[in-house]
DNA sequence: GATTCGTCCGGCACCCAGTGCCGCACGCCT
DNA sequence: AGGCGTGCGGCACTGGGTGCCGGACGAATC
């Protein structure tokens, strides 16, 4: 039933456009009642987002699975990879719901309150992380809204392309921009203990940290 | 008669809700034919934000007149300043649509549509300004996302307080955490040259980058 | 095997946001 | 005084979304 309505929206909206298709024309073409369609969307535009429910509650559960030790920027990264992981799979469909998005006004701004849960997720999940911190919940949002936006770089350039390459990998180098000005420990998991090498700073005490980092950065080259 | 809807409007959603208030109601009350509303405003929800489109020209004309030689996080940071400032000229009416905002479901999904147009201003002027940047196009995203975050994290702490405190100051904490991370110049023009204390770090080379951090930030102390 | 009960579906009536269209009144210019 | 553009009101209509009720189906019970 759910399935059938979602098989009959799209081939309208793709034939018509969405505008032009009513809830009507969807349920006639589905055969079942119009009433039944609002039992299982809410509204019309759900039925554009079918599996983001399930996405949303996917990420949930994975952040709730996750321990103390975890880099809090790293497990994020993480959760979002779980959204593109689920455009991926489905290309065609992701890159034909996307044309649609582009289009209508009123999808895209109904996906703006989908990826608007997601970034509250994230967000929940960093502003518990860092309750000790001061400043933790405006970290909080920003790495949320970093990782949120970082995430639909690489989903929007994948989708633009029409579903080549690797979604998965553009997201990681794009995750991984907002990872490395934030987490302190790489994603890697070699520790640094077993090497050798000395690098002596010396700086004024009130030198901004910014500086101090740059200087180290550039005196271990470019690893 | 725009002015006297916006009015007529939002005493009917403060006594009696949003969505409790038809837009019979409204007209009735202002004194004007139904059909006048929607030559004002394109739909019910855009009453509630009836100064946004103002301000988004504002933000535009703005980084419009921004000078190659700003620094462009800095400049989005003003830009923000904008909206900022015009949610404080009138605290008790920001205050009055915060309440509204946080109990209707479509008024935040709209206001989210809202908040986007002025995250993609920020993101297209980014954009241009780094051009000629490698991933250029991620960063201007990733910062507008976070410039915007942490204006909406100001925001909403003023407006959850009441109207209480200087919100300016508040949003300007919150920008300059955000400018901090990304744009090397102090905001203050006061160069560090001038002190005269001095840190000695020595570290293995392959010490993460945070722990060089954690060292000179212990090392300085609380300061 | 008949009854009953919970559940799911269809149909109906209704509300309300939003739109296209037309008529009218007002001010303006000639 | 007589056209004329503009802005407003009214009307009819479309379409999304909801409340309600009746009926069909399957499962448990007697």
């Amino acid at each position: 039933m759910r399935d059938s309505l979602i098989a009959a929206a799209f081939q309208l909206f793709l034939e018509r456009g969405y505008e032009q298709t009513t809830v009507d024309d969807i349920v006639t073409l589905a055969g079942v009642g119009r009433r039944s369609f609002f039992r299982y969307f809410p509204s019309k535009e759900v039925v554009v987002f079918p599996d983001h429910d399930q996405c949303l509650d996917d990420m949930t559960r994975f952040l709730a699975a996750s321990a103390d030790s975890d880099d809090p920027v790293a497990r994020v990264c993480g959760a979002a990879r779980i959204v593109m992981r689920m455009y991926a799979e489905n290309p065609t469909f992701s890159v034909q719901r996307y044309r649609l998005t582009r289009e209508v006004a009123g999808l895209r701004t109904y996906e703006l309150s989908v990826v608007w849960r997601y970034e509250k997720t994230l967000g929940d999940y960093l502003r518990t992380r860092w309750a000790d911190r001061r400043d933790g919940t405006l970290r909080a949002n920003v790495v949320a809204a970093a990782v949120v936006a970082a995430h639909n770089h690489a989903l929007r350039h994948w989708l633009r392309s029409g579903g080549e390459g690797d979604p998965l990998a553009a997201v990681d180098e794009a995750l991984e921009f907002v990872r490395s000005t934030w987490s302190p420990a790489p994603a890697s998991d070699a520790p640094a203990e077993e090497t050798e090498d000395v690098v002596v700073v010396i700086t004024k005490r009130s030198t901004p940290m910014w500086r101090v980092v740059r200087e180290v950065e550039s005196s271990l080259g470019e690893g």
